[in-house]
This record gives structure tokens, C-alpha cells and sequence, in this order.
DNA sequence: CTGAAAGCGCTAACAC
DNA sequence: GTGTTAGCGCTTTCAG
């Protein structure tokens, strides 16, 4: 049924043993750098290969049980610079580390997700790196129990390795930039509320208006999911309020550019009648006009860190549990003005 | 030597085949949908399969000679939103194809350009996708010779699939646009000069302005690697120049985000000054300030159909060679002015 | 239509 | 130190 593949001769581990006048275990041994070989053997084993252009099977290899040299790396997309900059970062520790990157997006399809990860885990990587997932339950259990390696990017999780950011001192910091800035009615779109930074975020901002005495508005809470999209319909319902907020905080820097885009088209200005901070500090935050200013996290830096993270645990497996939590940061640009008395008519 | 990983006895065929009574090539039978089977049998072994979560084991099933259901892609880097862009495409497309996508950077070592190759070639991957490469010569003739199904992005390529785009077009129409704004001293700045798409590029800046009757200045061309530092570096030796051009044509949009960047720091202004025209059209262009007029490559949509034209070709060999050639747009935003009196002094 | 059996290339005991 | 050998999970003849 399958179609013909025409199966190249490739050079094997035999063909080297042969040619080198050993066992195809030795090869085995010389090429996993095994301590005791007559260095005599191992030099001719290597020659041999060398002469025969032999590059290892990674799948015989992993079948077999050894490693696959594979970094699985799980992620919900990749239309956003949020998930561009993570995987730039995972890349750039890759590149240095032998082993090679297999990337599975999952796109919206709760269920692949199950089954990449036991593709994935049945060997055809060694380790997992998990972007923000959206069904983690299904199978932690199961990669716990496997005793799989793997770390969570950008999502809390007990017992296991994580690596995120400080998303509810992020938004608290935002949120009371904003209102030492005199803002006293702060819009506030949030992410994708199933995921956890999201209603970290939503609880900095609450938690700052409280300690400034000020009330929390259900009316300037506005349920979004991170996208563009979700900024801009948000923006419009606040604006149509009785009493429109003066800044708003959104809980992405995509979003925010909806809420920019939705208050110039209302014929507002940013940030003269409307203040507008962003979330994550992707590139795009900086080129925007204006500049948009928004609390940053260190994305490249998780990425590479959680694969340094991931390779260490794949080569030792002893390694206590690491939990990492990067400070986020207030990248203030132009996005925000204090309030003008003109808007507290 | 390597570290105990503990064997996770996942359910195999064989445990399908108990359940299901059946020997354990009928259940292989009934996953790869083999024509000839029992419709009764079938259903029982789909049967037992759910019950069991049965999950094929890829590995063991390239390994045996059939599908990895992978496709490998071979990049230089990650670094721009040049290559993002192209990856963005080939992950939509391979997000309904029911193949899953293996991503290498090969990051300037040629040398491993050629691993990467063969150790995808083996199997790992059921074909490759390969962007710019830098190395052709070193696998070509091996790829064509195992008859293993891949296709070049943005590279010319004898006898392959291939998907491009109008290069020297593109350069030509963005010069001419230049010229009939009222531009005689055009700087260009040269994509990495031992790329097709480089030379293409020059090329057809070089024959536009012949075919207005302008003189091609050497000292008006300039050696750049599309990256943003060489377009920096390029127009500041434009500046320097005893009669500096009034425009300048970048090979990459990057490159004129540096040109544009040392025009500001030199206290010049884009366009009054001097006009700035890219080539790509990245995101970034349109959100820089002022916003980058540029030649338009279809990046995604080239991911997408290279893609495309992969998985048809793995799925059957016999399928004719594409040669694909994206027709390029010049897309007019702010960045050029007809030059003024001024400057011709 | 279905079962038996021979590998795919390699790792990991187990011998010598 | 090095060879032998039993699988890893699956595809694919080859017989029925």
C-alpha cells in the first residue's frame, strides 16, 4: 500500500564493523563513547566511519532504547511573536546542544494534543517543552509516571519543571503606574481566562486598584483571549460606556493594538484621550505608533532556559524539579499621558 | 552509559492483536487501511484500539520501512521575520495534513547542513523542505539520486521542486519606481551575494537603470547580507560620498530598516531626504515609521505551497516536478518622494 | 482475507 | 576490551 520508497543503501553500523574489522557492538560502543576501548580499535573504528560517511539511524537508535536527540517542543501556534519569540529562544539554546528540535503546533485541537504527546513521549523525543497548554490533565499524569522529562513554559504546575514569568507583579506594576499617573477609571481586557497568566494578571490589576482605595468596575472588566480582535471589541464597548475608562490595560501587547486600533477608528487619540498599556513586550510593541508601553517578559530568555532546563533533566534524570519565575518589567514608552480634567466631566 | 529511561510499556500492536484476536499484521493491516479486510475484523480490532488508546509508534514504523509522517525543513535561521514568515506558512499547511514538522536551524555551519540532511533523509523525515540553502551542492546530487521528495524555497534548483519568487522583477519595477519619481543616483545595497535571489535582485536594479539610460555607479552599489546592520553601515558610506544618492533600494527589508536608521542618525530624514525602498515586505514594514515602501514576496503563501508540493510528491512519487515563480508587487507606503531641487546641487 | 516470520539499524545485557 | 544475541514495534513478503 505504502508507496514505493526507494530504500537507500545507507551506510550502517554493520558496514562500519566490517569495514573496521570488529563486532558491530564495538562500532556501537566507539560511537556512544563507551570508557573502555583499546584506543587502537576506536581510532580504526573511527577512520572507518569517516571513510563510509556513517550517520547514525536515530531511529534504529531510538527503538532500540538509546536517545533520539529529539527536543519535542508542544505549542498552541505560532501567529504570534509571543510564540515566534519563545521559539526563537528555545532554537538558540538547540542550536548549541546537539540535539535537534521537532515542533508540533497544535492549533486549536484540544484532542492532538493528547496524541502528540504520546507520540512524542513514546520516544520519538526525549524530552518535552510545553507552551502554554490547554490540556494539561489529560496527560500530566501519564508523563509523570513515565517519569518523561519535560517543562512547562508560561503555565504553573506542581511537580514539574516550569519556567514563567512574574505575571501578577507585572500587572500590578502596570496598574499602578496608571493610577499614580491619575487614572481612576482603568479598562481591563483579559486573556484567555482558562489559562492561568491570564487570571494571574486579572488578579494584579484588582488587587492594585483595591490597595489604591478604588473601586474594581465589573463594567471595565472585559473578557478577551489575548488576540487582536478581542482588544479592539473591548475598546468599542468601553468607549459606548456612560462613563468611559481614561486608560486601558490589556492583558497582551496584541491586544492592546486592537485597543489602539479600535480608539483611533472611534476617533480618540492614544494616549492624549485614551492611555493604553500592553503585555509581553514582543517586538512589534516597540515599531507601533505610539510606541506602546507595556510590561515585558523575557520570552527568548524563557524559551532558552526551559531547553537548557529540559536537556539537563534528559541527561540526568536524578535533577531536583526546577521552577523558575523571571521578574517581569514596566517598559514605559508613550502609550500613556495622565488623565486631562476634561475627562472627568 | 545512557541513563536508565525507564520503559514505558506503552500498548503495541500486539496488545491490539490479543484483544482483538487477531495476529498482530492484521491489526498493522487494518491502521495502514489496507484494502482487503473482513469489514467484521476491522471493526474489531478498531474496537480493540480505542479501548486500549493504541498510539502508532512512528519510530518502529519508519524504521520497518514505512512513513515517518514527518517533514523535515531546513532553515538558516529564525532570526527574522523573513524566515518566520515562511515557517508560519508551512505550519498552516502541515496543520491539515496530518504530517508533523521537524525544524532545524542550521545557523552558518555548513557542515551541518549535510548531517542534518542525511540523518533526515534516512527516514526521520518523509521528504524535506529546504530555505536558502547554503550547501546545495554538498547533498543535491544524493537527494536526487535516493529519489527523496523535497523542495527548494527561494532558490533555483535544476530538475527539483522549487518555489520562487520574480526576483529580478521585483528589483526592476521598485528602480523603475525610483527612477520615474525623478531619481538618478540610486544606491542599492546587496542582499548576501552568493545567494540566487542576491544576484537576482542586483540584477535587475542594474537593468532597470539601463533601460533609462542611467549610468550604473559602483560606488552606488554596496555589499550587505540582508541583515539590518549591513544597510546601517552601507548608507552611511552613501552619505560620505562627494554627491550621495537620493534614494536607496534595499536588498531585504531589514537591510533598509538600517538604512533608514543611519539616514535618521545622521540627521536626515526619510523621504524628504532620501527615499528608502525594502524588499520583502515583513510585517515590520508596514509598522515602522514612516512605513516602508517595498517589493511584496508572498512569504507565507511560498511556505504554504512548498508544503503543499512536498506532501503531494511524498504521497506520489511519480508526480511531475513544479517549478513555482510568485509574481512580486511593489507595495508604495511613505518611505519614497520624487527628489527635490536641492539636491541636485 | 489472514497468519507467520523475516528483517529495519541499533542498544544493552550477557558472555568470553 | 570485545563479540554474541535478544529484542525495540512495525511493515512486508510469502503462505495458506
Amino acid at each position: 500500500m505504502m508507496h514505493e520508497q526507494p530504500r537507500p543503501n545507507n551506510v550502517t553500523i554493520v558496514d562500519v564493523a566490517r569495514e573496521a574489522n570488529v563486532s558491530y557492538s564495538t562500532v556501537s560502543r566507539v560511537v556512544n563513547n563507551f570508557p573502555y576501548i583499546k584506543p587502537e580499535t576506536r581510532e580504526r573504528v573511527e577512520a572507518a566511519m569517516m571513510k563510509l560517511g556513517y550517520v547514525a539511524n536515530l531511529k534504529a537508535r531510538s527503538l532500540a532504547g538509546g536517545r533520539s536527540q529529539i527536543v519535542g517542543m508542544l505549542i498552541y501556534e505560532l501567529d504570534t511573536s509571543y510564540h515566534v519569540e519563545i521559539v526563537k529562544g528555545v532554537d538558540a539554546e538547540i542550536a548549541n546542544s546537539g540535539y535537534d528540535l521537532m515542533l508540533s503546533t497544535t492549533h486549536k485541537r484540544k484532542g492532538k494534543e493528547s496524541t502528540y504527546v504520546t507520540q512524542l513521549t513514546q520516544g520519538m523525543a526525549d524530552g518535552l517543552l510545553i507552551v502554554l497548554p490547554r490540556n494539561l490533565e489529560a496527560y500530566k499524569g501519564d508523563l509523570d509516571q513515565k517519569r518523561f522529562p519535560y517543562v512547562l513554559i508560561d503555565h504553573p504546575g506542581l511537580g514539574c519543571n516550569t519556567v514563567l514569568t512574574a505575571n501578577w507583579q507585572g500587572a500590578y506594576d502596570a496598574t499602578k503606574y496608571l493610577i499614580e499617573l491619575g487614572h481612576r477609571r482603568i479598562g481591563f481586557v483579559t486573556g484567555l481566562i482558562e489559562i492561568a497568566s491570564a487570571q494571574d494578571r486579572l488578579a494584579g490589576y484588582q488587587t492594585a486598584l483595591r490597595d489604591y482605595g478604588l473601586w474594581v468596575d465589573p463594567e471595565l472588566i472585559c473578557k478577551g483571549d489575548f488576540l487582536e480582535q478581542s482588544g479592539y471589541e473591548a475598546v468599542l464597548k468601553f468607549l459606548a460606556l456612560a462613563q468611559p475608562p481614561t486608560a486601558v490595560f490589556a492583558s497582551s501587547d496584541m491586544c492592546a493594538f486592537g485597543v489602539m486600533k479600535g480608539v483611533q477608528e472611534a476617533g480618540w487619540r492614544v494616549p492624549e484621550d485614551i492611555s493604553v498599556v500592553g503585555f509581553d513586550d514582543i517586538p512589534e510593541a516597540s515599531y507601533m505608533r505610539p510606541r506602546l508601553t507595556t510590561v515585558r517578559q523575557p520570552l527568548r530568555r524563557m524559551g532558552q532556559v526551559a531547553t537548557r532546563i529540559l536537556i539537563e533533566h534528559i541527561e540526568d534524570p536524578t535533577l531536583p524539579i526546577s521552577q523558575i519565575e523571571f521578574p517581569t518589567e514596566l517598559i514605559i514608552r508613550e502609550s500613556c499621558l495622565a488623565p486631562t480634567e476634561s475627562q472627568f466631566l
